[in-house]
DNA sequence: GTGAAAGCGCTAACAA
DNA sequence: TTGTTAGCGCTTTCAC
């Protein structure tokens, strides 16, 4: 019956394999890769295949990689693990590489160029056949075209580049601003504002733009603070509420481009004495999980994460496929979720 | 000036490092590992890195791992990626590999078994040196043994396994459970509850035997149902609190032994009209992030996960470098988080 | 349809 | 201190 497990031995190699069906290793080789085995005839097929069972052996793919000069490896980075987002994000991701056999190497920057530049390096010694990257800033250009270059397929997720050399899935961020001020518009506030996440990420800048927009197309007054978060979390979200709390000016509803820059903002309203969304209404951005949990309940634009790592994923497939194929870009719509922390201004 | 990017042109192998160093290629082998490089001159270390640095080389770590039969990578698996606690774990295991030059490649479960098999399996194609995994359920121990068997190291974190074939970095889970019963307890509850976990993880099972000892000890009602979970979902906390409220018998205090079940719990205390601590107090597990900021915050049992990640990689990295060690063990303590959950019972 | 041979890029005895 | 040699395990022309 054999060692189907394959966990005992020293390992099977291929060798072994064509030993015990009575052929030689290249004939081994095709009879057990799908791409061949209809070149070789049946019967070799299935004793090179019992052969292989019977040994518990497994393809290295290590050696297989090197070979080829392909690794079935799709480097992934993201700027924080611990945001649910990004985790939906590298599910879409890893899901998608899995039906074609391929795995997500998952590495984190926490917002930190120096580190990026160095996974990134490690991705190149490791030769991923591409790179999706959600943590990118918008000065990582010139890095990505240094360390990256041409030699694999990037793809950005989330947060884009300006212009298009690499192809990109992301969100409708101007849209989404937008969205969170007519959202506030419509309940009735006529004093906005918003809490900028990092002006040096893409997303950031466009929600920034897109809500500022809607807003003075509505003739609302923004009483926006100078200031914008260093990092996206929720200290920088209370950091920045209370600044524009501090400002003095009365305003009745605030846009977090971040839900934990939200909570944060929860937390500068609470620690003033004031209620949300009785005295402050919050929009937050992402739609992560807790937060429908939370008191209020957050209403927040939703970006669906699990299916820009999915597209994100294709997109890389695509891309590795047919290296020429020229850079693609996929836009997703953005959509309200309307929950408690919004109300009309009292 | 030269290359140093390297992502223009073909990619420099060794041989022209060599070559341009005007040496042989076992000798720029050498200079450049820092582990041989004090047998080699001074002079043609020099040579060599030089001539490196002008070509852009680096070194391909799939010929490596194919000629050294090690890859520097380690595999983990989780059970879910959106659980903050496990990006927790997974960020101390990466931060510690990182240190030794290794990389973790991350896959999710989803609590499938298949899928466990199909990703062990597929670690050890990839000749992974080691494998941490935090989704192991109390019947996994034939598929450990059938799959990975003592081919490379496997270290259990968090969710351990019943004889100590394996390494483990755990949690006192039945400290754990008992120190939320004991809480309880000290607040004056004398009737009390808990959710049960999946029935087939040893994290589940030690808590609850913990919960139930302690109430015992106390001599303390325990109006526990009889259902375990059949996944730590907030949905099953909200079916089991349901269940249990269901039941008729009065109690105070309950005990979740996940936060998300915990906040599962909450809307089931909600949906009967009932308020938290007010009418029940609630006492979670793990401590995950946003849960200071839930209506009202959770009190919980802390798991330092990103120490049991850390931790669990240093004895994989130290299981690597001896083989012939054995199973090394590690429990680290439970702390109670004290919010604002519970309280005395009214 | 199958075998022979030549490496992918690197490291590690073994010599010298 | 350095070079020679022999592969790691696999795929893939090129013949037959």
């Amino acid at each position: 019956m054999g060692e189907a497990g394959g966990a005992s031995r020293k390992k099977a190699t291929l060798r072994d394999v064509a030993d015990r069906a009575g052929v030689h290793v290249s004939t081994a080789s095709r009879a057990l890769d799908p791409g061949q085995s209809r070149r070789i005839s049946k019967a070799t097929v299935i004793k090179v295949k019992r052969a292989a069972e019977d040994l518990g052996y497994v393809r290295d793919l290590v050696a297989t990689g090197l070979k080829r000069g392909r690794t079935q490896t799709v480097g992934v980075v993201v700027a924080d693990l611990e945001n649910p987002y990004n985790a939906r994000l590298i599910r879409g991701v890893a899901r998608k590489l899995e039906e074609h056999g391929m795995v997500a190497l998952i590495v984190e920057t926490g917002e930190d160029k120096d580190r990026l530049e160095r996974l990134l390096r490690h991705f190149m010694q490791r030769r991923v056949d591409a790179i999706i990257t959600a943590a990118t800033h918008l000065d990582d250009r010139e890095l990505l075209d240094r360390v990256v270059g041409r030699t694999v397929p990037v793809v950005l997720a989330v947060r884009g580049l300006r212009d298009g050399e690499y192809s990109m899935v992301v969100h409708d961020d101007h849209g989404g601003g937008a969205l969170a001020a007519q959202h506030l518009i419509g309940l009735g506030h006529r004093s906005i504002a918003q809490l900028r996440g990092p002006s040096d990420i893409d997303t950031f800048v466009r929600r920034a733009e897109g809500f500022a927009g809607a807003a003075a197309a509505a003739g609302c007054e923004d009483l926006t603070v100078d200031e914008w978060a260093t990092v996206p979390t929720m200290s920088e979200g209370r950091r920045l509420m209370e600044l524009t709390l501090a400002a003095g000016a009365p305003f009745t509803g605030v846009f977090a481009p971040t839900d934990v820059m939200a909570v944060g903002a929860f937390e500068a309203i609470a620690g003033r004495g004031l209620e949300c969304p009785g005295d402050i209404s919050v929009v937050g951005y992402n739609d992560v999980p807790l937060v429908g949990h939370l008191s209020p309940p957050l209403t927040t634009i939703r970006l669906p994460s699990e299916e820009v790592g999915s597209l994100a994923a294709e997109v890389a497939l695509r891309q590795i496929a047919e290296p020429d194929r020229g850079p693609e870009s996929i836009q997703l719509p953005a959509t309200l979720v309307d929950r408690r922390s919004t109300a009309a201004p009292e």
